[in-house]
DNA sequence: ATGCCGTTTATTGTTCAACAATAATGGGTG
DNA sequence: CACCCATTATTGTTGAACAATAAACGGCAT
């Protein structure tokens, strides 16, 4: 009965495979896309393909270079400064202006608590995932449909950027307990203090981040 | 010499003609667009208006119902409440922490010049423009590529809102003032003034363009 | 006349094949 | 070894074709 669902049709779909196949790492950033290939390899035509690669295109996934065919982004130093900027701006007010009992909030606990469990798994790939809807409900704090969409984006990228990083571990061990502290405060009625929280998190995090990417870098 | 930006390629120039005549209210919100029409209308294939298609749809400016074709979107009033809590969240801080030498603000003194211009022209059309390159100057003050795409978007529903308001002169005339006063205070090195300024005037025009839709709203 | 059901028609969704235009490749030549 | 030209592969764009779905139409019983 409540399959109202729409469905959602081949380029949406193709765009959502493809999508994993780039955050996970199964096409490494820089690599060409010859659409010929990857369209027998989706298994889907050359035009369906192209409908997709504008979607993700848009999402700063792909990078076009006309009459040179697509290419799996490869993040850089200022994409990464400025997507940290913009979580700044995005997820700071909203946890700070966040109605304590808010649907979201529920999903927060049920992140950390994943996270929890997969660290004590040594599955830090789920870790991060964990970390990632994490932040994502943060943003649902703010019952912004535009926001939400946006971050979407801006997490995608961020993933990509992981993905050139081989250190999981050291990337999100430490911030299962720091996004335990944020569920606390927000369930103590005290915004103020899971603001600052967040606030030092994403200053470690892109920290970390710029770090271990330097030295990527600087091997290339 | 400066020649070194690539052609656009047929798709983003028809997405360009397409956003132009969909914002400028040359296509009504609601309006339906038959592929096959629409492509001989604007000389592509229907192949090329599709790919056009998914990237305004990620804009937000079509609606896609799946098996019944695109339409224009219309406008409701959560959209332009969402819309105005995203220009709070964004262009307060990046006028608050600008740069008072940043490039942009020679941008932001030219739209308020034009926009002078227009209005005593009675080119309450070219006033709206101006206004907006003057909001989107306030965006590019805080250096985010990311940010000023995600504003182009908003900015293009919210001229696809305003397309449906038939007072311009109501709707922008009182705040060309409001705009200089901006300027002037970043000028003085008073960023905090500016943002205050700036937030007033959020609030107003959010006001005036609710209170305007309010009355199409109930018409229908 | 009106409400319901099957058929017809139009539109969308998707693929394929073709061709021009552009960029990469390779080989010969000075 | 550098340079120029022909060859080749890939992208950019189009048109036609067909299945699948939704809309429009018309007959039929009440």
């Amino acid at each position: 009965m409540p399959a109202d669902v729409a469905p959602p049709g081949l380029a949406e779909e193709t765009a959502n495979r493809l999508r994993a196949r780039v955050i996970s790492g199964g096409l490494q950033p820089g690599q060409r896309l010859s659409e010929a290939r990857l369209a027998a390899d989706m298994d889907v035509s050359r035009n369906t393909l192209r409908e997709v690669f504008r979607l993700l295109t848009r999402e700063g996934l792909l990078t076009h270079l006309p009459n040179r065919g697509m290419s799996v982004a490869v993040p850089s130093m200022a994409s990464i400064l400025d997507i940290y900027r913009v979580r700044r701006m995005i997820e700071l007010p909203a946890l700070e202006h966040a109605w304590p009992r808010h649907t979201a909030v529920r999903i927060m606990v049920q992140a950390v608590e994943q996270a929890d469990g997969c660290r004590k798994a040594d599955d830090w790939k789920g870790v991060g995932s964990a970390n990632m809807t994490f932040h994502t409900a943060i943003v649902d704090l703010a019952d912004s449909p535009r926001l939400t969409t946006f971050f979407a984006q801006i997490t995608a990228e961020l993933r990509l950027a992981f993905g050139l990083l081989n250190s999981p571990e050291l990337l999100h061990s430490p911030f299962i307990d720091a996004n335990r502290k944020i569920v606390d405060a927000l369930h103590n009625d005290d915004p103020k203090m899971a603001r600052d929280l967040l606030a030092a998190y994403l200053d470690q995090s892109e920290r970390v981040v710029m770090a271990a990417f330097a030295r990527i870098d600087a091997k290339s």
